[in-house]
DNA sequence: CATGAATGAGCGTTCATTCAT
DNA sequence: TATGAATGAACGCTCATTCAT
C-alpha cells in the first residue's frame, strides 16, 4: 500500500502539482480513505520528502557508481553521466518532474538535506571537469563551476520537453549533447 | 495600483509560489484590502495570467528586435539571443522564476496560449540555428531542434542558481555559454 | 456578532466542555459560517483566552474597587470579597465555570498571563489577612496564605453546586459562609 | 495490564485532559497497540468510568469507615472527613483532579450513576453536622446543607494548588482547615 | 475606488473504533 | 491475548470569491 501510495501520488503531483493535489485526490485513485494515507504517512510534506530523498539517493548512487569505474578519458565520463541524466529523465519522467518543480514545499529543514545532495551531485560533475582540465582534456579558460551549471542545465532541462514518442531516441539525444557540450556546435 | 499588485504578487509568488500565496498575503503587503484587489482583478489565476503574458511577451519583443537587426554571422546573432536571456533571468530573476515555475496554476485556455509563445521563442532559435547550418556555419550532424532546447536549458537553467553577489557577472556567464554551445569545452 | 459568538461560546463551553465543542457547533447556534468564526477570532484557543481575560480582569477590578473603598474592619472587607465571589459566581454562572474549568486549553503563554491574575486576586485577600492578623482582628496561628487559599476554595466551590433556582439566596450564602469563616460552626 | 492501562490513563488525563489524550497517547505509553486497550475496555468513555467509580467508591468505603467508628464529638468526626479529603488529594492527586475535572465527560448514564455517590458523600457529612446540632455541638444558625458544601468546597479545593513540595504538610493543613471551619478565624 | 463582512467549499489532520488474523 | 491495517466522521482552519455600502 505504501508503495502504491509513492506511485499515485508521483503521477498526480506531476499531473496537478503538490500544493493542488489533495490526500482526498490521492487516497481516491486508490479506493482507499484519508485515514490510510496517514497509518503510512504522518503528512503530505514526509511523503514529498521521501519521494525527494529516494530520488536524490538512487541518482547519487547511479553517479557515484559512474564515478568508480574507470575510463579512457574524463569526457567518456562526462559522457556517462550526460547518460545517467537523460535516461533518468526519460524513464522516471514523472519523478524527475516531481523532484525539480516541488522541491519548494518541503520545509526548511528537508529543503536543505535534498539541496545539499543535489549540489553534491553537480559538485562531483565539477570535479571530473576539474580533472581533465588538470590532464589538459579540457580547457581552462571556461571555470569549471560555469561548466558543471551548463552540463546540468542542457540536460535537466529536457525534463520540460522531452518526449517518449518523440522523434529522437534517448541514446541519440545523449549523443547530441555530448557532441554539443564537448565539441561544440561550430563547424 | 495595478502595477503595485503585480509588482507585489510576483514578489510572493517567487518566495512562497503561487498557490501557497493567499490574496490576503497580497493585500496586506500592500495596506489595501480584498475588495481592491478584486476591482483591479478578476481572480487570482487572472493576475498570474497578466504576469506570464507580459513577461513572455516582452522577452519574445526583445528577441524580434535581436533577430530584426544585421549580423555579420548566425554565431553572433545565437550569442546575442544568449545574452537576451541571461540578462533577463539576471535583471527580472522574480519574474523569471515565477514564469518558469508556476505556468502550471494557469487554466488550460491560458496555458495553451502562453506555450505557444514560449515555443515560438525556441523556434526562432531553431530557425537561426536551421540558417546557421544552411549558411555552413554550423554543422550539420546535430539536429537543429535539439540544438535549440539545448541553448535555451542551458541558458534558463541559470534562473535556479545565478546569484547577483556571486563571482561571475553576466557578461561573463555569456561569454562562458557562447563558448560552450559555440565551440565547445574540449581543448 | 462578535459578542454573540462570545456569549454563545460561553454557553456551549460551560454545557459541552471546550474541547467537546466545535467551532460549527457555535456558528450553527448563530446561522453564520465558520468563516465568519475565523473572521473574528483567529484560534479556537483565541477566544478562549478572550473569555478568560475578560473574565478575570472584571474580576479583578471590582476586587481593587472593593479594597480601596474604607472599612470599619478588615472583617468586613473579607466580607465584601466574599460577596464579590458569590455574586458574581451567581450572575455569570456559566463564564464562571469555564473559567474555572478551561483554562487548561489555552496555550502556554496564555496560562502563564491567566494564572497570574489569578494568583493576584487570592494574594489580595491574603494581604487583606495580614493586615487583620497585624491589627489584631485575626488569629494569627493559621498562615494567612492558607485562609486565603480556605475562602477561595469555599467561596469558588460554589460555581459546582449552587442553582439559581434553590433555597438559598446568594446573600444568604454570602451571609453563611462569612459566618463560617470568620466566627466557625462551633457553638 | 488492565491497571496498567488506568495508572497510564490517570497521568496522562491529568497532564492532558481527557479529550486531548489519545487512545494513541495511552497505548505508546505501554507500549502495546490500540487493539489490546479494546480487548480491555470497550471504549475510551469506559476507561474514564472505571476510574471515577474505582475513585468515589473507594473514598465512600474510606467515609463510611470513618462513620462507623465511634466518636467523642461530632466534631472530631468532621475533622477526620476533613482529613480523609485532604489526605486522599495528596496520596491520589492525580485521580483527584481527574476525577474533578473530566466527569463531564462520561455519558449521561454514568454521570447520575457518580454524581450521586458524590452526592452521597457531602450529604454523609450534612448529617453528621445535622447531629451536631442537634446535640448542640454546632450552631443552628447556618444550615447543614450550606455548611457541608463549605465543608467539601475549602478542602476539595485544594486539588488546585496544593503541592507536596511545599511549605505546609497533609497534617498542617487538615488543622488550619478544621480550626477555620470549627471555630473561625477571629480573634 | 475601496471596504468589510460573510460565504462555502475544501484542506490537512486526528482519532475512536472495527476486525481479520 | 494481541496486532496491524483500515475506516469514516469530524475537526480546526484557509481562502478565493461575492456583495452591499
Amino acid at each position: 500500500m505504501k508503495s502504491e501510495i509513492v506511485k499515485q501520488s508521483i503521477l498526480l503531483f506531476e499531473k496537478k502539482g503538490f500544493s493542488t493535489t489533495s490526500i482526498q485526490d490521492i487516497v481516491d485513485e486508490l479506493d482507499v480513505t484519508k485515514g490510510t494515507f496517514y497509518y503510512y504517512y504522518s503528512s503530505k510534506e514526509q511523503l514529498l520528502m521521501d519521494i525527494h530523498e529516494e530520488y536524490i539517493t538512487k541518482l547519487l548512487e547511479a553517479q557515484y557508481e559512474i564515478i568508480n569505474r574507470s575510463y579512457t578519458s574524463y569526457k567518456d565520463q562526462l559522457i556517462e553521466i550526460i547518460r545517467l541524466i537523460i535516461t533518468d529523465i526519460v524513464e522516471n519522467g514523472s519523478s524527475a518532474r516531481v523532484f525539480f518543480r516541488e522541491m519548494r514545499h518541503l520545509s526548511e529543514k528537508h529543503i536543505k538535506i535534498i539541496k545539499e545532495k543535489r549540489k553534491q551531485f553537480r559538485l562531483n560533475i565539477e570535479s571530473i571537469v576539474e580533472e581533465g582540465i588538470k590532464h589538459g582534456e579540457i580547457r581552462d579558460d571556461l571555470r569549471p563551476d560555469m561548466i558543471s551549471f551548463g552540463i546540468v542545465g542542457i540536460t535537466n532541462w529536457s525534463y520540460n520537453w522531452y518526449k517518449t514518442e518523440g522523434e529522437v531516441t534517448p541514446e541519440q539525444l545523449v549523443s547530441i549533447y555530448s557532441k554539443m557540450i564537448l565539441t561544440g556546435i561550430e563547424k
